[in-house]
DNA sequence: TTTAGCACTCGAAGATAAAAAGTGCTAAAA
DNA sequence: TTTTAGCACTTTTTATCTTCGAGTGCTAAA
């Protein structure tokens, strides 16, 4: 446990370092923090938590830096996290009120937002659909050889594809289709379309194969790739000093690269953590291009369901107060947003 | 106009620069480009190009470097366009002939494929819906307050979007205005929808204003904004030795943001050219980020309808032979599959 | 017209030195 | 026991100078 005295020095150097970047000295602590101590003491201090491991000397002769430790600490036990303005909650509220008509909207809004306040690149992806219940099916036929299929999950979610086809279709093969999608996978989740569906649409179905194979194919196929990925503000983390080191702003590019970020926050957010903000600091990150830096993610939820992931993306010297005072404040209206939007019945006015 | 041997040279700079990213000395190009003359003539010779505005020089004692003005001489006067490997053509076919539904899928590849074969940083933006002839709306109602619109163009473009209610509506007006909508509407530009069509609406059909204005307008929206944009490879480019300066790093990202991008490509794509491939070397680029870039970009039409538009983005010292040779013959491509694509009346195999 | 030869220029790389910033420790003060 | 003044020590930063090498430009001859 550390003292009042050592508790302010930490959180002094934390705040000082995200503030300016640079390694924070004793002196420093004494005049701009107000710790009303010699530097001699200070330095006392800051050498125990170096021992202790929450602070990182760069050289003999410059001052402290926080360790990934120091940071955890911080986020921890001294943070603020109710560090945003009457402004920038207005902010929100306006952009997150703006009209919508998808929960991907909504998430990618919020992902915008969120990189906007918060001025560090943020990245959301789309709710994953696996565990859904679907709601209603619908099948659409565009032209003699092409089809629409509209799938509609208890949440709000819709995936929509496009079928083509060999041979010319035609209404009534659509309109069995789609009495047995409905007959047998309304209400189950959407997981189920492979698996025993396909089973028996292959055993019982024979006569309608022909149409039913590239149905479940294409199916398949949007569900499990077709998850959104927005990434916001990439350029905004150029201006951080420590993007100067060519190295660390090749690893960043090579994060954002769309495949890598997707791959990424999974793993993140599948290891247990149901917190509701999730803080990832420096060599915390299981994934190696990530021990450079910070990840914050929150997952978007309505009764359990996954409506969407957001993350920031950041140095570890990140401002972690912000941005976790900013996620708060989103996750908490996204949140009221969606009880307002199931309590209308999904109707939000258009206008 | 420029004797032979002068052309050699530009050549073997121009070449020389892309390959190794250092001034090129009068020597080498002896030695390593078989021009068999003494270094002194070359030195002639080089003075002379630069004086034309062809080459440029960092400083006194450093060897000759293109000029924007050098490279497009290049460009339209010395370089091999078909500068592709059997290889390189194999991996083509095989990716575009993988299974595609839709046009924006088939540009999406395209993207990849190039970045991939020219290792630099490509972004591709889906076809401008604008121009093109209404073939078919068709709306499928989702619930009771939530209408889906699906509207299928000539090329066999298919933009959809979701459109909620205040109040609930009806199949039979869900009729209505399938058949209101196809009635007036097809075989017109898509454009039709705002302006006399809307105007007409609004005086003929006021009993049915509640459902159309937001249909409208949504579709409205979707037809304004709804421009993909696909970007591949960005990390490719950090490799690039001139992306050691952070300025220009940075500029980079900046341009690729996503609204950047979309500006810019439609910008360059709007100064009338009409030629397959276009060609902006360095300072020609009007957009002020773009000057110490280089953007090569190729629309692929059909009949004069945009398909979709693919740029490269890379350094001034960009292997034009290289990225050129490749679009020409993913254009080709592109168009060939098309032609098979219509003659099949849009029914690929989905398999 | 071409080329050999050489003086000249400029940047890159290394060496040295002085300056600046901060710590760690000792010994005294509170 | 805790705090602090003071100072030696360490390490980075910055500036200046030198040297080295690469490459040109020009002159005069082939």
């Amino acid at each position: 446990m550390l003292d009042n005295r050592k508790k302010k020095i930490l959180q002094a150097i934390v705040e000082e370092y995200i503030e300016t970047a640079e390694p924070v000295s004793s002196k420093n602590i004494v005049e701009k923090h107000g710790i009303d101590y010699s530097s001699a003491t200070i330095r006392n201090d800051m050498a125990e938590l170096e021992k202790i491991g929450l602070l990182d000397k760069p050289h003999t002769s410059a001052g402290r830096v926080p360790s990934a430790k120091g940071y955890r600490y911080y986020v921890d036990e001294l943070l603020n996290c109710n560090n945003i303005s009457r402004q920038e909650i207005k902010y929100i509220q306006t952009q997150l009120e703006s009209k919508i008509n998808q929960i991907e909207d909504l998430t990618k809004i919020a992902t915008t937002t969120l990189s906007e306040i918060t001025h560090y690149t943020s990245v959301g992806i789309g709710p994953r659909a696996g565990g859904q219940e679907i709601q209603d099916i619908k099948f659409v036929l565009l032209g003699t050889r092409m089809l629409m299929a509209v799938i509609l999950t208890e949440n709000g979610l819709i995936k929509e594809t496009i079928i083509k086809f060999d041979e010319d279709i035609n209404q009534e093969q659509v309109d069995t289709l789609t009495y047995i999608f409905n007959n047998k996978l309304k209400g189950r989740p959407l997981t189920d379309i492979e698996g025993p569906f396909e089973e028996y649409m292959h055993q019982e179905m024979n006569s309608m194969l022909k149409v039913v194979k590239p149905v479940l194919e294409q199916i398949k196929k949007v569900l499990e790739e077709d998850v959104q990925v927005y990434t916001e503000g990439a350029n905004k983390s150029f201006d951080l000093p420590e993007f100067k080191s060519l190295e660390v702003a090749k690893n960043f590019v090579n994060i954002l690269n769309t495949e890598k970020t997707k791959q990424i926050i999974q793993i993140l957010n599948s290891e247990d953590n149901n917190q509701e903000i999730n803080v990832y600091i420096g060599d915390e990150n299981s994934d190696e291009a990530l021990k450079e830096f910070s990840v914050i993610t929150f997952t978007h939820k309505d009764k359990g369901k996954d409506l969407g992931t957001i993350a920031i993306i950041g140095p570890t010297r990140m401002d972690y107060s912000k941005v976790i005072s900013a996620m708060k404040y989103i996750s908490q209206k996204l949140n009221e947003d969606e009880t307002k939007r199931l309590d209308k019945g999904g109707n939000e006015n258009n206008e």
